[in-house]
DNA sequence: ATCCTTAAGGATATTGTATATCCGCAATGC
DNA sequence: GCATTGCGGATATACAATATCCTTAAGGAT
Protein backbone atom coordinates (compact mmCIF):
# COMPACT_ATOMS: atom_id res chain seq x y z
CA UNK A 1 0.00 0.00 0.00
CA UNK A 2 1.75 2.91 -1.43
CA UNK A 3 0.94 6.67 -2.60
CA UNK A 4 2.32 7.45 -5.52
CA UNK A 5 4.26 9.47 -7.39
CA UNK A 6 1.52 12.90 -8.11
CA UNK A 7 0.41 12.87 -4.25
CA UNK A 8 4.47 13.80 -3.50
CA UNK A 9 4.36 16.31 -6.34
CA UNK A 10 1.27 17.18 -5.30
CA UNK A 11 2.61 18.37 -1.79
CA UNK A 12 5.62 19.73 -2.42
CA UNK A 13 3.67 21.91 -5.56
CA UNK A 14 1.35 23.57 -2.36
CA UNK A 15 4.58 24.12 -0.46
CA UNK A 16 6.07 26.01 -3.24
CA UNK A 17 3.08 28.07 -4.09
CA UNK A 18 2.75 28.51 -0.16
CA UNK A 19 5.71 30.67 -0.81
CA UNK A 20 4.58 32.71 -3.58
CA UNK A 21 4.59 36.42 -3.88
CA UNK A 22 0.87 37.24 -3.50
CA UNK A 23 -1.10 37.48 -6.69
CA UNK A 24 1.77 35.94 -8.84
CA UNK A 25 0.94 32.78 -10.49
CA UNK A 26 3.35 29.90 -11.58
CA UNK A 27 3.04 27.59 -14.84
CA UNK A 28 2.99 24.00 -15.06
CA UNK A 29 6.61 24.38 -16.72
CA UNK A 30 8.07 25.90 -13.80
CA UNK A 31 6.98 23.38 -11.29
CA UNK A 32 7.68 20.54 -13.47
CA UNK A 33 11.84 22.07 -13.89
CA UNK A 34 11.87 22.77 -10.39
CA UNK A 35 11.03 19.27 -9.37
CA UNK A 36 12.70 17.75 -12.07
CA UNK A 37 9.18 15.68 -12.97
CA UNK A 38 7.40 15.35 -16.03
CA UNK A 39 5.08 18.24 -17.03
CA UNK A 40 2.52 16.95 -18.70
CA UNK A 41 2.05 14.09 -15.77
CA UNK A 42 2.51 16.70 -13.19
CA UNK A 43 -0.06 18.63 -15.03
CA UNK A 44 -2.85 15.86 -13.95
CA UNK A 45 -2.05 16.08 -10.29
CA UNK A 46 -2.47 19.80 -10.44
CA UNK A 47 -5.76 19.58 -12.54
CA UNK A 48 -6.88 17.23 -9.40
CA UNK A 49 -6.00 20.40 -6.98
CA UNK A 50 -7.38 22.78 -9.29
CA UNK A 51 -11.07 20.76 -9.33
CA UNK A 52 -10.76 20.54 -5.47
CA UNK A 53 -10.29 24.30 -4.91
CA UNK A 54 -6.75 23.79 -3.56
CA UNK A 55 -5.45 25.88 -6.09
CA UNK A 56 -6.70 28.26 -8.60
CA UNK A 57 -5.25 29.07 -12.36
CA UNK A 58 -5.19 31.16 -14.86
CA UNK A 59 -4.52 31.34 -18.75
CA UNK A 60 -2.31 32.58 -21.05
CA UNK A 61 1.45 34.07 -20.25
CA UNK A 62 2.29 34.54 -17.11
CA UNK A 63 -0.50 32.48 -16.11
CA UNK A 64 -0.34 28.88 -14.10
CA UNK A 65 -1.18 28.19 -10.74
CA UNK A 66 -1.42 29.76 -6.97
CA UNK A 67 -3.48 28.80 -3.76
CA UNK A 68 -7.42 29.10 -3.33
CA UNK A 69 -6.49 29.84 0.35
CA UNK A 70 -3.91 30.40 2.73
CA UNK A 71 -1.73 27.75 3.34
CA UNK A 72 -2.28 27.49 6.87
CA UNK A 73 -6.35 26.42 5.65
CA UNK A 74 -4.78 23.59 3.11
CA UNK A 75 -4.43 20.45 4.69
CA UNK A 76 -2.14 17.43 4.02
CA UNK A 77 -5.27 15.44 3.73
CA UNK A 78 -6.83 17.73 1.61
CA UNK A 79 -3.81 17.46 -0.67
CA UNK A 80 -3.85 13.82 -0.59
CA UNK A 81 -7.68 13.26 -1.23
CA UNK A 82 -7.59 15.85 -4.26
CA UNK A 83 -5.18 13.58 -6.19
CA UNK A 84 -5.52 10.06 -4.67
CA UNK A 85 -9.33 10.03 -3.82
CA UNK A 86 -11.33 9.35 -1.22
CA UNK A 87 -11.98 5.97 -1.16
CA UNK A 88 -10.75 4.12 2.07
CA UNK A 89 -7.13 2.10 2.08
CA UNK A 90 -9.02 -1.14 3.09
CA UNK A 91 -12.36 -1.87 1.16
CA UNK A 92 -14.44 -5.44 2.84
CA UNK A 93 -15.54 -7.04 -0.53
CA UNK A 94 -17.66 -9.37 2.16
CA UNK A 95 -15.74 -12.35 1.13
CA UNK A 96 -17.13 -13.95 4.36
CA UNK A 97 -20.55 -14.39 2.30
CA UNK A 98 -18.42 -16.64 0.23
CA UNK A 99 -18.99 -19.41 2.47
CA UNK A 100 -20.76 -22.32 1.08
CA UNK A 101 -22.70 -23.68 4.04
CA UNK A 102 -24.32 -20.41 4.86
CA UNK A 103 -27.93 -20.25 4.29
CA UNK A 104 -29.01 -17.06 1.61
CA UNK A 105 -30.75 -16.08 4.54
CA UNK A 106 -27.21 -16.07 6.81
CA UNK A 107 -25.73 -14.45 3.99
CA UNK A 108 -28.02 -11.61 4.18
CA UNK A 109 -27.16 -10.79 7.45
CA UNK A 110 -23.26 -10.87 7.25
CA UNK A 111 -21.71 -7.35 6.74
CA UNK A 112 -24.66 -5.29 6.40
CA UNK A 113 -24.20 -1.11 6.70
CA UNK A 114 -25.80 -1.53 10.27
CA UNK A 115 -23.46 -4.09 11.45
CA UNK A 116 -19.89 -4.28 9.31
CA UNK A 117 -17.64 -7.02 10.10
CA UNK A 118 -15.35 -6.57 12.86
CA UNK A 119 -12.20 -6.53 10.54
CA UNK A 120 -13.62 -4.37 8.52
CA UNK A 121 -14.74 -1.93 11.59
CA UNK A 122 -10.71 -2.11 12.71
CA UNK A 123 -8.98 -1.24 9.47
CA UNK A 124 -11.65 1.82 8.48
CA UNK A 125 -10.61 2.82 12.36
CA UNK A 126 -7.13 2.69 11.32
CA UNK A 127 -7.99 4.56 8.10
CA UNK A 128 -9.16 7.08 9.55
CA UNK A 129 -6.85 7.72 12.20
CA UNK A 130 -4.52 8.39 9.20
CA UNK A 131 -6.51 10.78 7.91
CA UNK A 132 -7.00 12.83 10.64
CA UNK A 133 -3.53 13.49 11.07
CA UNK A 134 -2.82 14.52 7.70
CA UNK B 1 -3.75 3.62 -1.70
CA UNK B 2 -5.28 0.55 -1.39
CA UNK B 3 -5.18 -2.56 0.63
CA UNK B 4 -5.18 -5.42 -1.57
CA UNK B 5 -7.20 -8.70 -1.54
CA UNK B 6 -4.98 -11.28 -0.13
CA UNK B 7 -4.33 -9.21 2.88
CA UNK B 8 -8.41 -8.88 3.26
CA UNK B 9 -8.22 -12.87 2.70
CA UNK B 10 -5.21 -12.94 5.41
CA UNK B 11 -6.94 -11.66 8.24
CA UNK B 12 -9.88 -13.60 7.60
CA UNK B 13 -8.12 -16.57 7.62
CA UNK B 14 -6.57 -15.47 10.99
CA UNK B 15 -10.07 -14.91 11.99
CA UNK B 16 -11.48 -18.74 10.77
CA UNK B 17 -7.91 -20.40 12.21
CA UNK B 18 -8.29 -18.31 15.53
CA UNK B 19 -11.79 -20.66 15.91
CA UNK B 20 -10.11 -23.61 15.28
CA UNK B 21 -10.09 -26.31 17.52
CA UNK B 22 -6.67 -26.97 19.75
CA UNK B 23 -4.32 -29.02 17.82
CA UNK B 24 -6.57 -29.17 14.45
CA UNK B 25 -4.78 -27.40 10.81
CA UNK B 26 -6.70 -26.32 8.01
CA UNK B 27 -5.74 -26.80 4.62
CA UNK B 28 -5.18 -24.31 2.11
CA UNK B 29 -8.52 -25.90 0.19
CA UNK B 30 -10.49 -25.35 2.60
CA UNK B 31 -9.57 -22.22 3.46
CA UNK B 32 -10.48 -20.84 -0.30
CA UNK B 33 -13.39 -22.83 -0.59
CA UNK B 34 -14.63 -21.19 2.84
CA UNK B 35 -13.70 -17.44 1.32
CA UNK B 36 -14.74 -18.06 -2.59
CA UNK B 37 -11.17 -16.74 -3.33
CA UNK B 38 -8.16 -18.81 -5.92
CA UNK B 39 -6.80 -21.64 -3.60
CA UNK B 40 -3.24 -21.13 -4.92
CA UNK B 41 -3.16 -17.44 -4.76
CA UNK B 42 -4.55 -17.86 -1.17
CA UNK B 43 -1.58 -20.48 -0.67
CA UNK B 44 1.09 -17.17 -1.33
CA UNK B 45 -0.27 -15.28 1.85
CA UNK B 46 -0.88 -18.22 3.66
CA UNK B 47 2.89 -19.15 3.00
CA UNK B 48 3.97 -14.92 3.85
CA UNK B 49 1.97 -15.79 7.30
CA UNK B 50 3.85 -18.19 8.14
CA UNK B 51 7.14 -16.88 7.32
CA UNK B 52 6.29 -14.49 9.40
CA UNK B 53 5.91 -16.78 11.71
CA UNK B 54 2.36 -16.15 12.81
CA UNK B 55 0.90 -18.97 11.37
CA UNK B 56 2.69 -23.12 11.51
CA UNK B 57 2.09 -25.51 8.88
CA UNK B 58 2.37 -29.50 8.60
CA UNK B 59 2.56 -31.56 5.49
CA UNK B 60 0.40 -34.58 4.26
CA UNK B 61 -3.27 -35.42 4.98
CA UNK B 62 -5.02 -33.57 7.95
CA UNK B 63 -2.08 -31.03 7.33
CA UNK B 64 -2.58 -27.39 6.48
CA UNK B 65 -2.43 -24.28 8.86
CA UNK B 66 -2.83 -22.84 12.72
CA UNK B 67 -2.26 -19.83 14.64
CA UNK B 68 1.38 -19.93 15.39
CA UNK B 69 0.23 -18.30 19.18
CA UNK B 70 -2.55 -17.25 20.57
CA UNK B 71 -5.40 -15.38 18.83
CA UNK B 72 -4.52 -12.10 21.60
CA UNK B 73 -0.88 -12.12 20.73
CA UNK B 74 -1.61 -11.76 17.24
CA UNK B 75 -2.32 -7.96 15.97
CA UNK B 76 -3.54 -6.72 12.46
CA UNK B 77 -0.58 -4.88 11.69
CA UNK B 78 0.98 -8.17 12.24
CA UNK B 79 -0.73 -9.78 9.34
CA UNK B 80 -1.02 -6.82 7.20
CA UNK B 81 2.95 -6.39 7.80
CA UNK B 82 3.10 -10.00 6.91
CA UNK B 83 1.21 -9.75 3.46
CA UNK B 84 1.61 -6.25 2.70
CA UNK B 85 5.20 -5.62 3.78
CA UNK B 86 6.74 -2.58 5.75
CA UNK B 87 7.41 -0.10 3.91
CA UNK B 88 5.76 3.14 4.38
CA UNK B 89 2.94 4.20 2.66
CA UNK B 90 4.75 7.43 1.89
CA UNK B 91 8.10 7.45 0.06
CA UNK B 92 10.32 10.34 0.11
CA UNK B 93 12.09 10.57 -3.26
CA UNK B 94 14.24 13.92 -2.45
CA UNK B 95 12.04 15.18 -5.44
CA UNK B 96 13.59 19.24 -3.93
CA UNK B 97 17.33 17.75 -4.67
CA UNK B 98 15.80 18.13 -8.09
CA UNK B 99 15.87 21.85 -8.45
CA UNK B 100 18.21 22.97 -11.08
CA UNK B 101 18.77 26.24 -9.17
CA UNK B 102 20.37 24.37 -6.18
CA UNK B 103 24.25 23.91 -5.42
CA UNK B 104 25.91 21.19 -5.32
CA UNK B 105 26.41 21.99 -1.79
CA UNK B 106 22.89 22.99 -1.21
CA UNK B 107 21.72 19.89 -3.01
CA UNK B 108 23.21 17.26 -0.36
CA UNK B 109 21.99 19.28 2.96
CA UNK B 110 18.24 18.73 1.46
CA UNK B 111 16.54 15.57 3.27
CA UNK B 112 19.28 14.30 4.78
CA UNK B 113 18.46 11.46 7.56
CA UNK B 114 19.03 13.66 10.08
CA UNK B 115 16.44 16.14 9.05
CA UNK B 116 14.00 14.73 6.17
CA UNK B 117 11.91 17.13 4.65
CA UNK B 118 8.88 18.38 6.75
CA UNK B 119 6.22 16.90 4.28
CA UNK B 120 7.92 13.59 4.30
CA UNK B 121 7.65 13.69 8.72
CA UNK B 122 3.82 14.35 8.51
CA UNK B 123 3.14 11.74 6.56
CA UNK B 124 5.52 9.44 8.51
CA UNK B 125 3.88 10.37 11.87
CA UNK B 126 0.43 9.37 9.56
CA UNK B 127 1.65 6.26 8.68
CA UNK B 128 2.84 5.45 12.17
CA UNK B 129 -0.86 6.47 13.52
CA UNK B 130 -2.04 4.23 11.12
CA UNK B 131 -0.34 1.10 12.13
CA UNK B 132 -0.69 1.80 15.94
CA UNK B 133 -4.22 1.58 15.31
CA UNK B 134 -3.66 -2.11 13.46
C1' DA C 1 7.31 -49.70 0.80
C1' DT C 2 3.93 -47.29 -1.76
C1' DC C 3 0.56 -43.97 -2.57
C1' DC C 4 -2.13 -39.97 -1.62
C1' DT C 5 -2.18 -35.52 0.48
C1' DT C 6 -0.32 -31.33 1.72
C1' DA C 7 2.79 -26.95 2.01
C1' DA C 8 6.75 -24.53 -0.27
C1' DG C 9 8.51 -22.12 -3.76
C1' DG C 10 9.83 -21.13 -8.55
C1' DA C 11 8.25 -19.97 -13.13
C1' DT C 12 5.06 -18.03 -16.01
C1' DA C 13 0.89 -16.21 -18.08
C1' DT C 14 -2.80 -12.81 -17.70
C1' DT C 15 -4.94 -8.81 -16.19
C1' DG C 16 -5.08 -4.29 -14.45
C1' DT C 17 -3.37 0.04 -12.94
C1' DA C 18 0.07 3.54 -12.79
C1' DT C 19 2.88 6.18 -15.55
C1' DA C 20 3.71 9.06 -19.37
C1' DT C 21 2.87 11.42 -23.67
C1' DC C 22 0.21 13.57 -27.22
C1' DC C 23 -3.35 16.34 -29.26
C1' DG C 24 -7.18 19.63 -29.84
C1' DC C 25 -9.65 23.19 -27.47
C1' DA C 26 -10.58 27.50 -25.10
C1' DA C 27 -9.13 31.40 -22.67
C1' DT C 28 -5.72 35.10 -21.53
C1' DG C 29 -2.36 38.78 -22.35
C1' DC C 30 0.47 41.19 -25.64
C1' DG D 1 -3.59 37.87 -34.67
C1' DC D 2 -0.40 35.23 -32.06
C1' DA D 3 2.10 32.96 -28.55
C1' DT D 4 1.17 31.10 -24.02
C1' DT D 5 -1.21 28.55 -20.73
C1' DG D 6 -4.62 25.32 -18.40
C1' DC D 7 -8.07 21.68 -19.45
C1' DG D 8 -9.68 17.31 -20.86
C1' DG D 9 -9.75 13.36 -23.82
C1' DA D 10 -7.34 9.74 -26.05
C1' DT D 11 -3.69 6.76 -26.26
C1' DA D 12 0.66 4.38 -25.64
C1' DT D 13 4.00 2.24 -22.37
C1' DA D 14 5.83 0.23 -18.11
C1' DC D 15 5.15 -2.10 -14.18
C1' DA D 16 2.74 -4.43 -10.52
C1' DA D 17 -1.13 -7.26 -9.09
C1' DT D 18 -3.51 -11.33 -10.05
C1' DA D 19 -3.80 -16.03 -11.12
C1' DT D 20 -2.26 -20.52 -12.55
C1' DC D 21 0.93 -24.24 -13.20
C1' DC D 22 4.55 -27.34 -11.92
C1' DT D 23 8.15 -29.52 -9.24
C1' DT D 24 9.87 -30.79 -4.82
C1' DA D 25 9.77 -32.50 -0.22
C1' DA D 26 7.50 -34.17 3.70
C1' DG D 27 3.76 -36.38 6.51
C1' DG D 28 0.11 -39.97 7.07
C1' DA D 29 -2.45 -44.10 5.81
C1' DT D 30 -2.65 -48.63 4.03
Amino acid sequence: MQLRGPVEWALHCCAVLAGLAPGRYLPTRDLADFHGVPKEYLSKALQALSQAGIVESTLGPSGGYRLARAPDRITFLDVVEAVEGRTPSFVCTNIRRNNPCLSPAEVKSLCTDAKPCAIARVMWDADRAWRDKL
